[in-house]
DNA sequence: GTATCTACTTAGGATTCTTTCG
DNA sequence: CGAAAGAATCCTAAGTAGATAC
């Protein structure tokens, strides 16, 4: 073990800040760091879905000056409280899991198993509204799944014997299994020998969105898992890799050494060269030297890891070289590492885990202006993992000679393992891959969410149209950046820890600095210029025409306030979202986020898609839907490094094209003044094989010049994020059933595993 | 009401694998 | 066939939001 020394057990705020004591909202900030470089300057044009038009009226300001500001000097942070506060906050957990009843023995059937319906489980009354579904979540229960009750099949509870109805499927989805069956088979003949009530059972696929849920807030019944797979411990430098300071080779001690190894892999890396990040890394750097290496080594500057990074640049220079056989080699081991470690059992099902390999230890590689940048992210150990497995289950072994640091048995939660890391303080947890029931329910009712939400859209953007008149200040607020979240999809904005993280705003967390109003520009009139770094410190701008009720309002909550006051300083996520919660069951701010990028999705697809199109023109309008909402949610990408080369190469290829089609253009033209000349049915033929030479060059330019359009468009936008978050699934798959389009076509293998639901069930008529 | 903690979703970049091109 | 381009996958940071502590 060479990384970690020292830090105990007791981690939970161990080190790090000093912060602690000015916790109150205000925000005086030096203005210095504040993001200076966006780095993405393009304009983007937004969508935006037509709002009916309100009369205005006049306006009746309201004043409202006394902020919520005040200094609390907070003194409840002290560390020594922190060790009763664990104990106390474990003694609660057992409680909790205690009196939940993932013991109670009714539940389990012997022999595969049925759904609990608990009391706790048992559906409240419909509500209200439309009627639509049935159970208000009761604040004291869990949430239930019940949102998309009466959107579901008729429900079967099977156990898993069931042998699926296969024949079900629809047939492209037999295709789509066909091909995707057999990679999937090799990973599959393993016996899985489950210490339950198992058998073989595997699965051919196993669906799980045709089964009953949980309504009693319990994610499973039976978890068993092998433990994450821990990073290699560190190897040594060769010997005749050198490590120089001030000129003069020098050997490490091993701790030293490792760290200095994370720096010298990056230093080709932008990082290096900032300040923070030098900064940083030294400082934890020095934390591992020996009290001889810290005495010496007192500047980054002299340190010289050239050398160090030239071998590393070998080593990988000489994994690409390996021959097949090494490479295979390799590639077997990582395979069993998978089998071994990748999945776990879960309510009699064997499910792939989405990141069981514990993360390595290296520099902490923050986005944007982050304080903490080249911060040393320690090496995690047997003793920092829980573990969390059902008591019934064959409990992962530790490490020879290490143990855990708990395990636990709840089953309100997914986490299979977690710790705490060093930089932030935060819990890192290992959970399930997509594809698995667990996060797949999550996501459908996700999407069954928004739904209702489209139902009773209307209904809420009039009461925050009305809400810009309020006599209170705080529900103006509340109702225009409601507004800005609806129409601009805006992220919801939560406070943050000043000085912890990079200086990133949502919605509720504007200040006034981030936006500019302009009663008149060109031709327009009450414009927002909004131009501040979200989260990942992506640039959001965008200039936008607005009802001049919010122009007025928002000219009223900038009054008497400097640059970095909160534009909204009466708003918090939490006050908004207890208000969504009571206009609609189960409604948060990023519900409107997957409802706009859905809704717009759908639209567009009607509005792009020709039926008589090509399936290659059919895609490029696919991809321009998708297009549409990546831009909505303002998802960026850094141009591809090869971008310009690519497009270079694009447009090569376009002037040779050109080039082709003007010389097939002089042959037609040849060939038919030969025509003129001789009349005769040779030349008329040769004139007509050329017109048809120059047509087929014109559409290939055309495909190509397209192509150009579609890259260039695409050049800092990404697709997949929304595909993969924001986008019913559904609505894709439907589409293709109605085009005839192969679902390959618009998702990848393991787009198509995730959505695997949404694949079965929807149907070409599906509306979002 | 505010701060903190926890669990989980969403995010872009880095890395690896696969396909295409010369 | 090897390199380059492009697609897929991996990685883990950075959000949201609810619960709980204070």
């Amino acid at each position: 073990m060479s990384g970690d020394h020292g830090h105990g057990g007791s981690q939970v705020n161990s080190g790090s800040k000093g912060s602690d004591s000015h916790k109150h909202k205000d925000k005086h900030k030096d203005k210095e760091h504040r993001h200076k470089d966006h780095k993405k300057d393009k304009e983007r044009e937004k969508f935006k879905h037509s709002n009916s038009e309100h009369k205005e009226h006049s306006e009746k300001k309201h004043r409202d000056k006394d902020k919520l500001r005040h200094s609390d000097g907070s003194s409840d942070k002290h560390r020594e409280k922190h060790k009763e506060k664990d104990k106390d906050k474990e003694r609660r957990r057992e409680e909790k899991i205690k009196s939940s009843d993932v013991d109670k023995p009714k539940k389990e059937k012997e022999n595969g198993y049925v759904r609990d319906m608990s009391p706790a489980a048992i559906k409240s009354e419909p509500e209200e509204d439309n009627g639509f579904y049935p159970s208000p979540h009761h604040k004291n229960a869990k949430r239930e799944y019940d949102d998309e009750e009466f959107e579901f099949k008729p429900k079967k509870v099977k156990t898993e014997h069931d042998k699926k109805a296969k024949k079900r499927k629809h047939e492209y989805e037999e295709d789509e299994e066909d091909e995707d069956i057999k990679p999937k088979k090799k990973t599959k003949d393993k016996k899985v020998t489950e210490g339950k009530k198992a058998k073989k059972e595997e699965e051919e696929k196993w669906k799980w969105w045709e089964e009953e849920r949980y309504t009693d807030g319990s994610k499973w019944r039976f978890l068993e898992h092998k433990g994450p797979v821990f990073a290699p411990p560190y190897e040594p430098l060769p010997g005749n890799v050198k490590f120089y300071y001030d000129g003069k080779p020098m050997k490490l001690s091993a701790p030293a050494e490792e760290v200095a190894t994370f720096f010298a892999k990056m230093l080709d890396h932008e990082y290096t060269t900032k300040d923070i990040f030098r900064k940083n890394f030294f400082k934890d750097w020095r934390k591992e030297m020996t009290s001889e290496e810290k005495s010496k080594i007192t500047d980054l500057n002299k340190c010289n890891f050239s050398e160090m990074n030239e071998y590393f640049k070998a080593q990988s220079e000489a994994r690409k070289q390996m021959s097949k056989e090494e490479k295979q080699k390799i590639k077997e081991e990582n395979e069993r590492l998978l089998q071994e470690y990748g999945f776990c059992i879960m309510d009699n099902h064997k499910e792939r885990i989405g990141n069981f390999r514990i993360e390595p230890p290296g520099l902490f590689r923050g986005r944007g202006d982050h304080p903490k940048m080249g911060m040393l992210k320690r090496r995690i150990r047997p003793e920092d993992i829980i573990i969390n497995c059902s008591k019934d289950s064959k409990q992962p072994k530790p490490p020879p000679g290490t143990k855990w640091k708990e395990v636990r048995h709840d089953n309100k939660v997914t986490w299979l393992a977690s710790w705490t890391e060093n930089i932030q303080g935060s819990i890192k947890y290992i959970m399930l891959n997509p594809s698995s029931r667990i996060k797949g329910e999550k996501d459908w009712q996700k999407y069954e969410t928004a739904r209702r939400l489209k139902k009773c859209v209307d209904r809420i953007r009039n009461q925050y149209r009305d809400d810009w008149k309020s006599k209170e200040m705080r529900i103006r607020q509340r109702a225009v950046a409601l507004y800005f979240i609806d129409k601009l999809a805006l992220r919801a904005g939560n406070e943050k820890e000043e000085g912890e993280t990079a200086d990133t705003v949502g919605c509720c967390s504007l200040r006034v600095e981030h936006i500019k109003l302009y009663p008149k520009m060109d031709d327009q009139e009450y414009v927002v210029e909004f131009d501040f770094l979200g989260k990942d410190s992506i640039r959001y701008y965008n200039k936008i025409p607005v009802e001049k009720r919010v122009f007025k309002n928002l000219q009223l909550f900038l009054e008497n306030k400097q640059p970095e006051d909160d534009l909204f300083d009466r708003l918090n996520t939490s006050i908004l979202n207890k208000h969504l919660q009571e206009l609609m069951d189960g409604l948060t701010a990023k519900v409107f986020r997957t409802y706009n990028a859905s809704i717009t999705l759908q639209q567009q697809l009607k509005e792009l898609t020709c039926p008589d199109d090509s399936i290659p023109a059919k895609i490029l309008s696919y991809n321009r839907a998708n297009r549409a909402v990546a831009i909505l949610c303002n998802h960026q990408r850094a141009p591809p490094k090869t971008f310009e080369k690519s497009m270079q190469n694009l447009q090569t290829k376009i002037d040779e094209k050109q080039n082709q089609l003007s010389a097939a253009r002089k042959q037609l033209k040849a060939a038919k003044a030969d025509h003129k000349a001789s009349h005769d049915e040779k030349s008329k033929k040769a004139v007509e094989v050329k017109r048809k030479a120059v047509q087929r060059i014109e559409e290939q330019l055309m495909k190509l010049q397209v192509q150009a359009t579609d890259r260039e468009e695409n050049k800092q936008i990404a697709l997949g994020t929304s595909k993969l978050n924001y986008l019913d699934p559904r609505i894709s798959v439907a589409w293709c059933k109605k085009y005839g389009i192969p679902i390959e076509k618009i998702y990848n293998k393991t787009q198509r595993e995730k959505f695997a639901w949404a694949i079965d069930m929807a149907e070409k008529d599906y509306e979002f």
